[in-house]
DNA sequence: TTGACTTCCATAAAATCCCATGATATCCCA
DNA sequence: TGGGATATCATGGGATTTTATGGAAGTCAA
């Protein structure tokens, strides 16, 4: 299963064009068979101001646990409508760069520049300072001064 | 199998003729094949006051599903038939576009403007302030905000 | 013929393809 | 291990194709 980690920032040119980095790319592993998808789905992350990224097949996956209700309370099925009406699929060009749609450049204050973050199954695309703002913010929190060797000892039980 | 996602909103013209979105088109794979349906099919959806639509193939696999019986009750199959009567098949022009009959639009509430809504194995056509509506009343609901990152932790046990 | 559909053609805007280039990064082999 | 040869990547621009949309012409039935 694809994941990314990581954060890499690249530039939006005048008609709109950004490289998705290589490495998440790569681990989009776009297979090229015939007729498949080649590119990634976005959807808006209205609570951070930025914009929420992941593989076709995520969303293919989600959409046969949909159509199979698969333990799903109505409202959770409606939940997951609500998102998939809400996302977006960006192709690649030859060169692997996607056109991000005018709404998502301006619900994630996105100029000339845009930040890929690999955060796991999914990666999210900010405007630069916002995810500077962000990320400072977060160091002060609670946990965030942890490390590499800390991440263990996170959750089920173990001490913080 | 196809599957839709994403939001699209197209103009109906004098004719009532409205082009299905490229990507749709594409997810529906309409094989050239001879003598194949090339187009849509298009229920009534009364408790939204909207239009729910799929490819035909799927409509095929449900009478297969009918046709054998294949663990459903009565009351499933009497269901299922009353949806299937209810149908239409909307065939494409040359140009990918439909005509919605006279009382697809009036249930819909349909003006001059149609909104095609992915939702995964099926997608709706809504008028633009029935969907506007219906979305952010949706958002405020207690699932409303949930993200694409969130969707692996609905259902099946899954915490909130 | 009238009216309801279809098929066919036209067009502007937008999306996609294709090629080029400098800068890195990677590989290879003595 | 050094360093030149090679490949990859991000970026840019022009040419081409697709899309959505509109209207005209053709078909068919009553």
């Amino acid at each position: 299963m694809a994941s990314f980690i990581g954060t890499f920032t690249n530039r939006i040119d005048r008609k709109g064009r950004v490289s998705v980095p290589a490495r998440f790319r790569a681990a989009l592993a776009a297979p090229p068979a015939a007729g498949a998808f080649n590119g990634v789905v976005v959807a808006p992350n209205g609570g951070l101001g930025a914009i929420d990224a992941c593989d076709r097949q995520r969303i293919e996956d989600t959409i046969d646990r949909l159509d199979a209700r698969d333990g799903l309370t109505p409202e959770e099925q409606q939940a997951i409508e609500l998102v998939l009406s809400d996302s977006e699929e960006l192709p690649f060009d030859g060169e692997g760069r996607i056109i991000l749609p005018e709404r998502f450049i301006a619900l994630a204050g996105i100029g000339d520049r845009a930040v890929f973050v690999g955060i796991g199954r999914v990666f999210q695309i900010w405007s630069p300072e916002r995810r500077e703002e962000w990320q400072s913010r977060a160091s002060d929190g609670p946990f965030g001064k942890i490390g590499l060797k800390d991440l263990w000892s996170l959750g089920a039980g173990g001490a913080a």
